[in-house]
DNA sequence: CCTCGCTCTATCGCATACAAGTTGCATGCG
DNA sequence: CGCATGCAACTTGTATGCGATAGAGCGAGG
């Protein structure tokens, strides 16, 4: 099942463990190595990452927090979002998003436009699909338009719903490179005219393209 | 500082101890017997509620996810919200209960419409100024407003973000017991009438007018 | 008088031990 | 052969002990 050490990878190793264990748990989920839906019996999870259950167990509360895992009856199980929840999730971050990047147009410097910019055609293109790269570009993408809105609660709500959308994972990613980068420019673009009106709609547009794609 | 014992209260007695512990920490930070900024230290607390250290950590990492105290270094401080966040969370809540209030327009059981509205009758109607039912008719009005908008997902956002709000207290309360009730009849007159226009905008309004109130 | 560094204690992080509850299997009886 | 009952292993909840460390207090030097 999981055959990944927790002291390999790029994990500080200064960190408190339970933060560790925290990190590695949390991309254990985020790269399907635990599947939604998947119990967690904390002795076997504890043994396999090297730690006791008492760090394990500090760090699944925190995911638990994050939404992440819940807890079923007893024990924790990987947290399974259907499409339901997710097209819920999709039209909040509609709303919340699209507050965000009006709020955040014209206040983006430009450097960071230029750097988020400048991965997005690297990933366009690459010769070959590269999955990582595609999330960290929306990450970077939908980090901008979050980190200057002003609204530091704004940006935290908008994160931990992302969070969750990513443990729906039935749809092709691959098919939504093309889409995604070009509905990303639009927003960046929007960013950096400063019109707030424009940059709202075109945020918005972007998650109902993610609606339409998953119905 | 706290004198109250975990045993007495209306908390259950068969839950796990975890939980229980979890909603006397609760409720302390909620009734203001911990203020914000305070440091917890787990084992005074855990004394204190009389059982060890490992429930009482394991109910701070709950209450640390749903955010209601934090970790500062390596020590559980009472999460202390100040004027900026609050009236951040409060704009978060004005588009998001604005949407769900129209969400909901229409769709609210009149039994239920009926229930909350006596409620708040019995408020202004009260010879004396009752701050825990004024609470409490908040939360039931809120709770319309997001229960029946067919959003889960909305729903617990803005049970999240209600929960923060409620940990700035410097206002004073019976100031808002006019105002809010006028303002909650309004948004329920919406909700009944079913126009989802109206319904959102009276929420917002009601936002608004907290906004206001706290500058 | 202020600042830097040292020591020392209170507190936290983690592991482990123990208890209680649950599940599933095996065995025996009807 | 089926069902009930009891046992056994497993899993989680809670307590506790120990090592590490941060922060306070204090003293010395600038």
């Amino acid at each position: 099942m999981v055959q990944a050490e927790l002291k390999s990878g790029a994990i500080q190793s200064d960190d408190a463990l339970s933060d560790r264990v925290y990190s590695a748990v949390s991309t254990l989920i985020k790269t399907q190595q635990l599947h939604g839906g998947d119990i967690i019996v904390e002795s076997r999870l504890a043994d396999l990452l090297g730690v006791s259950r008492t760090p394990l167990r500090e760090a699944l509360q925190k995911l638990e927090g994050e939404g992440l895992v819940v807890k079923n009856g007893r024990s924790f199980v990987v947290r399974a979002v259907g499409l339901a929840e997710y097209l819920q999730s999709l039209k909040v971050r509609e709303i919340l998003e699209g507050e965000a990047a009006g709020l955040s147009a014209g206040r983006v410097p430009a450097a960071a436009i230029a750097r988020v910019r400048d991965n997005i055609d690297a990933l366009l293109g690459a010769p070959v699909y590269l999955p990582a790269e595609h999330w960290q570009s929306d990450d970077e993408v939908h980090a901008l338009v979050c980190d200057h809105s002003g609204n530091p609660v704004l940006a935290r709500m908008i994160h931990n719903l992302r969070m969750v959308t990513r443990l729906y994972e039935t749809l092709n990613l691959a098919d939504r490179l093309v889409p995604d980068a070009t509905e990303h420019l639009e927003i960046i673009e929007a960013l950096e005219s400063g019109d707030a009106k424009l940059a709202r709609q075109k945020a918005q547009a972007h998650l109902r393209s993610l609606y339409k794609a998953s119905i």
